[in-house]
RNA sequence: GGAGAGAUGGCUGAGUGGUUGAAAGCGGCGGUCUUGAAAACCGUUGAGCGUUUGCGCGUUCCGGGGGUUCGAAUCCCUCUCUCUCCGCCA
């Protein structure tokens, strides 16, 4: 959400950011709105004014008992009633339109990011590991078939298209994997472990600006409630409507739950393997900060997702997105994209964003200095670190055999019983 | 799922239609006293919005929303949440 004083005194400079992410100007018409608005604010507040003068009369009257003088006084505030009703019902909807135009708009993105209208014009800023160039390098999905450990027909007999299920070591990696992301973020980073519902009340989903524009991403239950998308949903959502104390920043809080997408207008993209589900899991973190540390927060974050991918010895590269490419949301975005050799590129497995006060206004998240008066929004940031199925999957590509086993990570042996590899299941 | 009770300021807790943003206590902050601290005493202490250069003035908020009334924390409707008992259940 916007600050409407903020584009009041800047009209240009709002316009200006949002055409970099290529939507048309706006602040003439939010100005306008707000500008009605305002005047039927005082409209109402002026007849209440009088009201409430006339209606302490009365009260005084009554109590000395002068019935006269307080029948005369009520017939003459019976007549402003339908005009307070009518100017407070003006207002109500002037307030409602405003608030629904501004809801769609994206967040305004920072100056140093790049210029772009794709994800073409995204700018690599580093890179790290040797990638390795194999034509014969196998995809993930046909590794983890012949181990006999990762079924796209049992996913689909379960539940359809977009699902898998596996099995033996393959589905052990996958909660070793969840284990040590967790593990590190919380004894290494400060990140504080949560457990959170995934399923959560529209409100929230609004407050980290999934709602009301991208409803048709997300799965919905009967009775109302939405499947969380990423735990950011939730662990953002924590300090919804609180005052904190300046001294309890920043938090910072992980999870690792599941997540649940429709991937609507994904049709035909990435539809073999475990690339694109409609539920995957994943270990997130999320910061709540001040307005001034948002930015070397960023910075902090993205140093802990990576570590997550150099504990792994796996390639990957630093992509800082473009205006036209990054989140509704945010304001700066770096996408991590590790090497998958089977397919011979770099692909997302995780995106960390700095939101600045979008996400705290929209939930009426503040915080307050020692010894101050006034509040102020919460910053917040969000990442993966990292998402565990494609983590998987870069694992089989990276680190397969040339019999078809996987060797396991130094680091996720201790996760792992131990063991070394995984094989292929007994009669597979 | 059935039956019932409740939601008031940072906390506890009064208040059932008329100068009530709300008694009292606790906590917090400032002061007096003290070498310092404690105790005691005095004062102060919610969040928004509108308007104003500023001091200020006005207005809204007693879980959320709507209604009745000249006037609502107080009456009505509705939603959310919490608690108790019964049933079911990982």
């Amino acid at each position: 959400m916007h600050d409407i004083n903020a584009i009041r005194e800047n009209p240009e400079a709002f316009d200006a950011a949002l055409k970099r992410r290529g939507v048309e100007a706006r602040a003439a018409d939010l100005l306008a709105r707000d500008d009605a608005r305002r005047k039927a604010i005082s409209e109402s507040q002026e007849l209440q004014t009088r009201r409430n003068e006339v209606s302490k009369k009365i009260g005084q009257a009554k109590g000395h008992g002068n019935e006269v003088a307080a029948q005369q006084l009520m017939a003459e505030v019976s007549s402003l009633k339908q005009d307070l009703q009518n100017a407070e019902e003006a207002e109500r909807v002037l307030k409602a339109e405003l608030e629904a135009a501004m809801a769609s708009l994206p967040n305004l993105v920072m100056d140093d990011i790049p210029d772009g209208a794709d994800e073409d014009d995204n700018v690599e800023i580093r890179r790290w590991g040797q990638p390795t160039q194999n034509p014969a390098a196998l995809q993930h999905f046909e590794i983890g078939e012949a181990l006999g450990q990762m079924d796209f027909e049992a996913g689909a007999r379960l539940s359809g298209a977009r699902f898998v299920v596996l099995r033996d070591g393959l589905a052990r990696l996958e909660r070793a994997l969840g284990n040590f992301m967790l593990d590190l973020h919380v004894n290494e980073f400060g990140y504080r472990e949560v457990s959170p519902p995934v399923l959560v009340r529209d409100e929230v989903v609004y407050g980290v600006g999934q709602l009301p524009k991208f409803e048709e991403d997300l799965f919905r239950t009967e009775n109302g409630y939405w499947l969380t998308s990423t735990a950011e949903v939730t662990l953002t959502n924590l300090v919804r409507e609180q005052i904190l104390d300046h001294v309890s920043l920043p938090l910072r809080f992980t999870a690792l739950t599941p997540c649940f997408r429709s991937e609507a207008g994904s049709a035909g993209r990435d539809t073999r393997g475990m690339i694109r589900q409609h539920q995957f899991s994943k270990v997130e973190l999320v910061s709540i900060v001040d307005a001034e540390s948002g930015e070397a927060e960023l910075e902090r974050k993205t140093q802990c997702a990576e570590t997550v991918l150099q504990r792994l010895n796996l390639p990957y590269r630093v992509v800082s997105l473009c205006a036209g490419d990054i989140g509704f949301g945010s304001r700066k975005t770096y996408d991590l994209e590790v090497w998958l050799p089977g397919q011979n590129s770099y692909r997302e497995i995780s995106s960390c964003s700095y939101c600045g006060p979008f996400q705290g206004r929209r939930m009426n998240a503040r915080y307050r200095a020692e010894g101050e008066k006034q509040t102020h929004f919460v910053h917040t940031l969000n990442g993966s670190g990292l998402a565990l199925g494609r983590t998987l999957v870069a694992l089989l590509e990276n680190y397969v055999n040339e019999d078809g086993s996987i060797t396991i990570p130094d680091v996720l042996r201790p996760y792992m019983g131990g063991d070394e590899k995984i094989e292929a299941a007994h009669g597979a």
